[in-house]
RNA sequence: GCACUCAUAGUGAAAUGGAUAUCACGACAGUCUUCGGAACUGUUAUUGGGGGUUCGAAUCCCUCUGGGUGCACCA
């Protein structure tokens, strides 16, 4: 992808340039840092190399950093205007005019590409996330995960990866039972009322089963023979309404999915996974698994003292959801084969998953290191705010519904189709939800505030969208504008081009941390650059010598933004 | 009780061990109707407490405090 190598590997150019240096002065090399400075007024890059080694040289590190800017000064590559030492003795790097010129370039080059690395170039990884379960609402945390999973992938698939979305899904169990206790009581929906609604009033049967369950002992009763007869499948009742109901609520799934613009490739369920889980667990009782009171359980303390025991087959002769999870690990693997598994859930997971991965790692030690479980926060509410626009409990769904809703008022009076009020409902309502999940790092839980995600300025989704927009509505009216004589250079460095080249690097960084917040919070910045950019230059106009440069700087700031956005799973709108 | 995880302006967040701790919201004061104001400029305020490692700590280690989560037949 990044045959062009002169701009993105100028960190490596300037840390060689330093090795040789070193070299030179016979010192043996060790681990230094390049990185970008804070401020650009401290320079584009910085090193600490002159304080790492200073204390070993018996020398003080200014003195040090003035003796390898000499050096550097000899022979310094056109793309570095100046070196300067600062601070501590930091040595910092400029620079020049014609590398910011080169770097631009180089973005219209690779267009779609720009940003893309090889990091994980031949390697087929899979990707496990959003994970709702049939005869229950999609709610919050699935919105979360599917946000977060979605990006994954993204960023994934830009290091050169192969990436496999798989979803997995309980289609069996007692939330099953319950919601089928709660249809009988209540009566099917009509069914021509919209699939979303169906879904929805299947959800409130399950939570009136569930309610049942828990106060009345005969209701608890029944719920569980149900829960029997969904397994074996004797009941031509029951299995009635579970074929319906697991019809509906996947329909509706479906529709969100297709909101938030997830195609999975594999969908496994809970019930398909049971017999193949069961089977590995009964084949290894009395070498990994064991039995206890009735129950065939995994010992997990036993192999390392922070984990616990868990019950894989429980004392009626059960599997587990930890068994069905090893069933589903290794059809994984079965059928895909991949490099890595990639399995993203809320972090109430963690410690289970520790334990299963253990199991798992015993029987089949090559699989060890090919399983990683990525756990995220949970999204909380600010105080009294538990009730959706319609007054009904939050879902994910209404959630999506009422952040489209919002947009939809906001471009009402916009002389715009009506196809393109819904699309931009869509895409501006989707994103704004979005990014108030992806900006923060994985491990904190997200305190969501309505009002606050629906602010579309600052530090949100839409406003990286309209920023964009922005930019495109100058490239569309410069079409009529002529060039000729236009195609100066300016001599200047702005901060847009500062941030712009930077692109590729914090791609790369979230990818190796799988954290999706460092593109938003990047992006953030430049939009923000951009912005003031766009304040301080007005570029259409008939005496700017600088158009040619500055219409592709715009250019290249929009397929920057265009590119990010997608990694972090938005789209970016032609108008809004 | 044990384990995991988190703690940064009034609020929400950012910062591969680096320089004067950034960004947004809010508040206050401006720009201005523009190549699209969902914009820009300025002011404001911050690392939970105590030790340690280091040339250098929001970050690493110890400890205390305070949230969240998980700890046997739910998923």
């Amino acid at each position: 992808m990044r045959e062009a190598l002169d701009i993105d590997s100028m960190k490596e150019k300037i840390e060689n340039l330093i090795k040789i240096i070193l070299k030179n002065l016979e010192i043996e090399s060790k681990n230094f840092s390049i990185e970008h400075p804070s401020d650009f007024k401290m320079g584009d890059y910085s090193t600490n190399v002159a304080m790492v080694f200073a204390k070993e040289l018996n020398t003080n590190p200014k003195e040090f950093a003035l003796k390898i800017k000499s050096e550097l000064d000899k022979n310094l590559p056109k793309e570095i205007e100046k070196v300067e030492i600062a601070g501590p003795g930091f040595i910092n790097f400029y620079l020049s005019r014609e590398f910011f010129t080169k770097s631009i370039e180089e973005i219209l080059k690779q267009k779609e590409n720009w940003g893309k690395n090889n990091l994980s170039k031949g390697m087929k990884i899979m990707v496990e996330y959003t994970d709702p379960n049939p005869f229950k609402p999609f709610h919050i945390g699935h919105l979360m995960t599917n946000a977060i999973g979605e990006s994954i992938s993204k960023i994934v698939e830009f290091s050169g990866a192969k990436i496999i979305r798989a979803n997995y899904q309980g289609d069996v169990g007692p939330h099953v039972a319950k919601a089928i206790y709660g249809i009988e009581k209540s009566g099917l929906p009509d069914n021509n009322l919209p699939i979303g609604d169906q879904a929805q009033y299947i959800g409130e049967c399950y939570a009136t089963g569930s309610n049942l369950y828990d106060t009345d002992e005969n209701a608890k009763k029944e719920i569980e023979v149900i829960n029997k007869k969904v397994y074996d499948k004797t009941d031509d009742e029951v299995n009635k309404i579970y074929n319906w109901g697991r019809g509906v609520t996947l329909e509706a799934f479906e529709e969100i999915y297709k909101i938030l613009g997830t195609k999975f490739n594999h969908y496994f369920f809970e019930s398909e996974m049971a017999p193949i889980g069961e089977k590995i667990v009964r084949e290894n009782i009395g070498k990994v698994f064991s039995e206890s009171d009735g129950a065939i359980v995994f010992h997990g303390e036993e192999h390392d003292t922070k984990l616990h025991t868990r019950v894989f087959i429980n004392s009626q002769g059960l599997p587990t959801y930890e068994t069905k999870e090893i069933g589903l690990t290794i059809t994984k693997f079965d059928k895909e084969n991949p490099d890595l598994s990639i399995v993203v859930t809320a972090t109430e997971q963690a410690e289970y998953m520790k334990v299963v991965q253990k199991a798992i790692s015993i029987l089949h030690p090559d699989l060890e290191s090919r399983m990683k479980h990525i756990t995220h926060g949970m999204m909380r509410f600010a105080s009294g705010k538990m009730s959706s626009r319609k007054g009904n409990v939050v879902t994910g769904e209404s959630l999506l519904r009422d952040s489209m809703d919002i947009v939809r008022t906001k471009v009402e009076d916009r002389e715009l189709t009506s196809l393109e009020k819904e699309s931009i409902s869509k895409i501006v309502g989707v994103s704004a939800l979005k990014y108030s999940i992806l900006k923060s790092s994985l491990g904190s839980d997200i305190i969501y505030d309505f009002e606050k995600s629906i602010s579309f300025d600052g530090d949100s989704g839409p406003y990286l969208q309209y920023t964009a927009v922005r930019a495109n509505a100058i490239l569309n009216k410069a079409n009529n504008f002529d060039l000729q004589n236009k195609k100066e250079i300016p001599d200047y460095i702005t901060d847009l081009e500062k941030f712009i080249y930077q692109f590729p690097e914090v791609v790369d960084k979230a990818y190796l941390n799988l954290e999706p917040h460092h593109v938003a919070t990047y992006l953030t910045q430049l939009a923000s650059s951009f912005n003031t950019f766009y304040g301080n230059t007005k570029i259409l106009e008939e005496n700017n010598i600088h158009i040619t440069y500055q219409l592709d700087l715009v250019k290249s700031f929009y397929q920057t933004m265009k590119n990010g956005l997608y990694l972090l799973g938005i789209e970016t709108p032609e108008k809004m």
